[in-house]
DNA sequence: CATCCCATGTAAAAAGTTACATGATTTG
DNA sequence: CAAATCATGTAACTTTTTACATGGGATG
């Protein structure tokens, strides 16, 4: 029932396909939410159903046809509906990285540190991915208001992958400084 | 498939009832993890029959009687396995906000503010409620070994939503200083 | 006297993932 | 010539959520 706002919320920014949907899912600064092509698909066609997006056929030569899909009026409503009226539900993270970080005791020091130094790595490409994608993007400058959207979740992106780095730093210093205990 | 690595780290730190591992999904300071009762439950009697936990069944007066969960050595070995030879799958992050965040351009800016301000303070909350659980839990000392998985997440949890209090912040000023689209 | 807490479970529905299926064109 | 990209969909399966079901004791 979710994913649902998700592509009404970026086919209010342009009419697309459900591949570049899912691709903007799978690649794009979107780390806020994920899914995968059939679910888009599926998606898509019950949309469809309720009225709430239109699509038109693209035909093209070379590469496959193409449905590109357009949010209606009533989809429209329907979304800002659930902006202003419908409390956002809290964030559901599933994030197995903290899972293994909650159950630090049952491993060493050592391997401990070393699964940090791993996470600082992968998320110091996600501060440089997604900060050289926002300066492509907006080269320095303020995005005009239809683009705000983009602008505060790439800053977002940024800042969340920065914390998570900053974290992992404080981390192994923090467990360096621990007695490792000589039970279990 | 997942799931059962936070109740098996759960566990590793002390036998505990399903209820008990429910509210600590559902209240304590595990934002980085999400489920429900009957999904507990139902993950708990898959895991026995595997062997990977066990269960002594507690008789109370007054109070309904109780299972109470143990992790087997078996369990343990499963759980370090997974801690240190499974590479973590990305974290899967589900937050509305973001999604509304990314289509406010269907909003007015007011709206728009308006919504960064609850979200704000919500997190402002989540700070303080952390922080205060933190310094109960800790007392301003640094934790045993066993205990440095709560120590890291607790803090990472603080540091989370002080980000998005601080881009929430951010944001507000970002959007005040845009002018505000006259088309559409 | 209504609601919350304790405590466990099942059933049904919804949401999400993985695998199956197809097929031309482009890139390395 | 193998792999990736474009492009859409269905089927089977797994995971997750919501609702149903029960019931005593404590709290306001």
């Amino acid at each position: 029932m979710s994913i649902r706002y998700a592509l009404l919320g970026l086919l209010a920014k342009q009419p697309q396909t459900g591949y570049d949907l899912f691709h903007t899912f799978k690649t794009q600064q979107i780390y806020y939410w994920s899914s995968t092509h059939s679910q888009v698909y599926k998606e898509l066609g019950k949309m469809e159903e309720e009225h709430l997006t239109t699509h038109d056929i693209v035909y093209q030569e070379g590469s496959p046809n193409k449905k590109v899909y357009t949010i209606t009026p009533d989809g429209e409503r329907h979304l800002i509906e659930w902006m202003i009226h419908t409390k956002s539900k809290p964030a559901k993270i599933k994030d197995e990285f903290l899972i293994k970080t909650s159950a630090f005791h049952v491993i060493s020091k050592e391997e401990a540190i070393s699964l940090l130094h791993r996470m600082k790595a992968h998320n110091e490409m996600v501060v440089t991915g997604t900060g050289q994608w926002k300066e492509q993007t907006f080269q320095g400058k303020k995005p005009g208001y239809e683009q705000v959207g983009e602008y505060l979740t790439a800053e977002y992106g940024i800042r969340y992958a920065q914390m998570y780095v900053d974290w992992c730093d404080w981390a192994i210093k923090e467990i360096q400084s621990l007695p490792e205990n000589t039970e279990s």
